[in-house]
DNA sequence: ACTTTATCCTATTAAGCCGATAGGCAAATA
DNA sequence: TATTTGCCTATCGGCTTAATAGGATAAAGT
């Protein structure tokens, strides 16, 4: 996505030109794409001169959401995870639980960082 | 460790006491309680009336210490964790790299935030 | 000394996760 | 209609880790 972001036009960008440029694997490339696509980062174009673009621009583009669509829950556990919530096999009581709190001020403090930064934050 | 901490006197408490409380596997158990004696947290003493205490008062344990023994890596990513630090594979320069900053801007705010948390902070 | 109680230790299992790959399908362009 | 390029599903292999098993070792009490 930073390669693209770099991109002056929006002109689609062909797999095996980010592949040769990042040093990825075009195969593994290919299924990442695909899942940011899915999850409504990227637009594609088949055939010729076809490849991905960005829908939006990087400026309006938040790091947490990234970040929960390639690297899963943001929180360090599911009990703490807004979007992949688990509660522990036999807690009784999260309210009681020493450890719970503590990685509730980690998430907040990890999930504040990550929404004010943007992908065009990062590539500067 | 939050269930020794909370014992008032420091007599060694059993496995099977803590197992039955915490709602966990007592072989399970053993197998953590000999990582965090191993780890220097822990005492052991073995026999009748045997069992595990703390070494060190809970002000005085730090939880970046406990998480690193238990939970391995703070650091989102090898490039940026100071204790199991591993460059990635085909990443040609860390310091051009726009996700390698982010990463370390969040390591340190969970390493402020698990620096400043005690034991004895977290069960109160 | 002996018995009981408890930790110590190594090895192993089982399951889940994830990077990575393979191979064919579908659509767009010229 | 041939070529180019993304679309999709299935799968493999390695790694990690929760969890278990079984016996060795040491301390305490009698």
């Amino acid at each position: 996505m930073t390669f693209m972001a770099k991109q002056e036009s929006k002109i689609p960008v062909q797999i095996a030109t980010i592949a040769e440029h990042e040093n990825i694997s075009q195969k593994y490339l290919e299924s990442i794409l695909l899942t940011l696509r899915k999850a409504g980062f990227l637009g594609s174009k088949k055939g010729k001169n076809g490849g991905y673009y960005l829908f939006k621009n990087p400026e309006d583009i938040r790091m947490t959401d990234v970040m929960r669509v390639l690297e899963g829950p943001i929180a360090l556990v599911p009990c703490v995870s807004l979007n992949f919530y688990e509660k522990c096999a036999d807690c009784p009581d999260e309210n009681t639980c020493a450890v719970h709190n503590l990685m509730l001020e980690v998430r907040d403090n990890t999930l504040t960082i990550f929404n004010n930064k943007s992908l065009a934050d990062i590539i500067s």
